[in-house]
DNA sequence: TGTACATCAGTGAACGCGCGTTCACTGATGTAC
DNA sequence: TGTACATCAGTGAACGCGCGTTCACTGATGTAC
């Protein structure tokens, strides 16, 4: 593994356990087991480095699964593809909503964030779009109800998981089981 | 008004426009028009004054339009109601989402905010409580489809607002008319 | 083979800066006699 | 009424500290002849 990669996941783990704005060059080069003088061979500056870890150590699971959901329409039950979908979710959101949540901290950063993932197409806001795709495409192949609005069934979904990872984090309350649980009541709840 | 109540609004509004990270004494004392030893002689330290921020300048129109639902059971559209309450919640988390989310890359200050609210029984999940509960009331009284689960329409219906309110915030799209279209669009989706 | 030099990842120590906080002080207002 | 003192909101200047960043350097490895 190389000292770059090395220093990528120092800095995602102090970013994620003593929160952004502890997260100091010396933590993070301790964390990695390195100078703080070694940071800057391998980055241009402390914002470099955070959005190295930003754009290289998001998940991707759920922009995966979403991704591939045209090739599964007409196959398999849309509610248990939903179900999936939520579980997926869920956990996205969770291990993903505190270091997002911690660029509101930093206006520019998170502009800087922003115009990386706009560059390559990225963002939150194409998971919904991903769904609500899927949903369209279900429902003119009479799977899903017609009267079923796909932006608005993807935004009820997907936001409730959002919120739901949200809450967990905030009431200090970590997932667990229940998550499973929720992702199957909410699926039933949008009832498709 | 207050020496203390003009360093409160001056603390909210440089929170907001600048973001927590940038939210130093000095650009707090500039906006109130105080010195920086002045902040101290009407709060302990920074903290004090952030927690002052969030316990004392926080909107509390949603929690209000919400504690206020039990009198409303039997009377009025349901329909029209989740979309009253939907609209105020795309309000209520776009104008507190930005600083909420903050509290992320502090976990400290989080924390302490936590146990603030939760002397108080307040906090973001007890909205989502009491929508569940008018739901059930309504439920009860043949109002609300008997195969609709209260808390899982409530976590639609406001974590849908919640996640607009983020996307809105993220993408850096203030929000304008399309609330309404949107808010309406989700209780014709969640249809009860 | 040995020798001289180039390269390069990484370091220890220092740098200047801006931060939160404190201190001795001022000047206005109130109060006692 | 004037005078002496107490109170108190607010200030300017300084404080120490931890931050991000840079610098001159080291020591290991590779390369040319």
């Amino acid at each position: 593994m190389s000292t770059r990669d090395r220093m990528l996941d120092a800095a995602a783990h102090v970013m994620r356990t003593r929160g952004l704005a502890r997260a100091t060059t010396k933590e993070i080069a301790k964390a990695a087991g390195f100078s703080e003088a070694a940071l800057y061979k391998h980055f241009r500056d402390k914002t470099d480095l955070f959005l190295a870890v930003l754009g290289e150590r998001s998940p991707s699971a759920l922009g995966s699964l979403l991704a591939g959901l045209g090739d599964r329409v007409g196959t398999g039950s849309v509610q248990d593809t939903l179900e999936e979908i939520a579980r997926a979710a869920i956990a996205f959101y969770g291990q993903t909503f505190p270091m997002g949540a911690s660029l509101f901290s930093d206006p520019p950063l998170l502009a800087a964030h922003r115009a990386t993932l706009d560059e390559r197409g990225a963002g939150p806001q194409h998971l919904n779009e991903a769904l609500a795709d899927y949903l369209a495409a279900e429902r003119k192949g009479g799977r899903v109800r017609p009267e079923v609005d796909p932006e608005s069934a993807a935004a009820l979904l997907l936001g409730a998981c959002f919120q739901h990872a949200f809450l967990s984090h905030f009431t200090d309350r970590p997932d667990g089981d229940h998550a499973a649980g929720f992702a199957r009541a909410l699926c039933l709840g949008i009832s498709c």
